[in-house]
DNA sequence: CTCTAAACGCAAGTTACTTGCATTAGCAGT
DNA sequence: ACTGCTAATGCAAGTAACTTGCGTTTAGAG
């Protein structure tokens, strides 16, 4: 055996089941909404019993999660046009797309809703590490065009622009304006004090 | 009468239930943390029964946040030193400080997780409209001072800098580091380019 | 081909939340 | 004060969400 003590069965049933009880969810957000979905619909599509995705997810907000996170990968690229401020006003407007439609709506406020369980931790932690690492580049072709100082945090600075949008989607739960990325990073890039 | 069609009634048991149940949330709050809050406790705490809870607040998270929302607005003082830069980092460090108690946490948590029902939207637009025109007398004094342009948007300007913490408590689940709130301030009023 | 244990199905149980109905108690008009 | 009206509450039964113990299936190692 490979590993001491524990078998992980990556390959087989439980990937089959895994796929289905996934493409279930997504189905179901898909038509019936974030709240429209329960575990119990999303069992029975993925011809699964209920306790099964309990115990794989543990909570309604951890499946939501886990189905949406590869769709959020792969809907949010990373431009790049040779210039920061170009680069930064696509990437938020892309982000401010997804953020907008029921499921990047659904993902963000699931993510915010989930507990601090492991299965939910962990998806966090992951979501956000290859988030900012791809993100983060953005800044980091910035720099070495000498567009920004060397010692800027790329993901402080990422964190600034995208975080006006999440709190808009999730606490204040106000529509996003089409020119707020514009704006965004034209206040950032200038500071405030500028006319 | 006054009111044609209805007769609210607000004094008397109404008000006397009201207090009760919230200072039993807020106790309970306190000693339990919020995930070990259940209406049923507070129902009992308050002395009263758990269906006029549901009936009154429909959630367990309206409950929280109708109980934070008191306390919430007087540990959240607007400073007035005559700088705009003090201004902004000792509101961002009073905020940081309330974010980072149990209550704090749980208020922000609350109201990411709260709903669309109509006790939730109202909670949510008196809350933060309360709060951007208190927090937007600091932009507006600046202004007033000529540390600013006349055109500055107060609301998006407290946005920019606040959304970051929340976005730290709600979605990341970081500990919010104590400098923060100083390299928010200096790098949205100095812009990036600047070393 | 056999053995083992992780993953699953099943069913019963617990907890959270909802709802219809009878009762209580503010408030208005006398 | 006294009386009638009705919103707000208590009570209890019901629904839906979530959990758990146990027997069964099945992928994978030897």
């Amino acid at each position: 055996m490979t590993e001491p003590g524990s078998r992980p069965r990556p390959g087989g049933r439980s990937a089959r089941v895994r796929r289905a009880v996934l493409d279930a969810t997504l189905d179901l957000l898909h038509t019936h909404g974030m709240d429209g979905l329960t575990v119990a619909d999303a069992s029975a599509r993925a011809g699964v019993h209920e306790s099964t995705i309990y115990r794989r997810w543990g909570t309604r907000e951890n499946l939501m999660i886990d189905a949406l996170l590869e769709e959020a990968e792969e809907l949010l690229p990373i431009p790049d046009t040779g210039s920061l401020r170009d680069d930064l006003i696509a990437y938020l407007t892309s982000l401010a797309a997804y953020l907008s439609t029921p499921q990047g709506n659904a993902f963000d406020r699931a993510l915010a809703a989930a507990g601090d369980d492991p299965a939910a931790s962990q998806a966090r932690r992951q979501y956000w590490t290859t988030r900012h690492s791809l993100s983060g580049e953005i800044i980091t072709r910035a720099i070495n065009r000498g567009e920004l100082p060397d010692a800027t945090d790329p993901r402080f600075t990422v964190e600034m622009l995208v975080a006006p949008l999440h709190f808009k989607v999730i606490l204040s739960r106000e529509p996003l304006d089409p020119d707020l990325p514009t704006r965004l990073v034209d206040t950032l890039l200038r500071g405030l004090a500028a006319t």
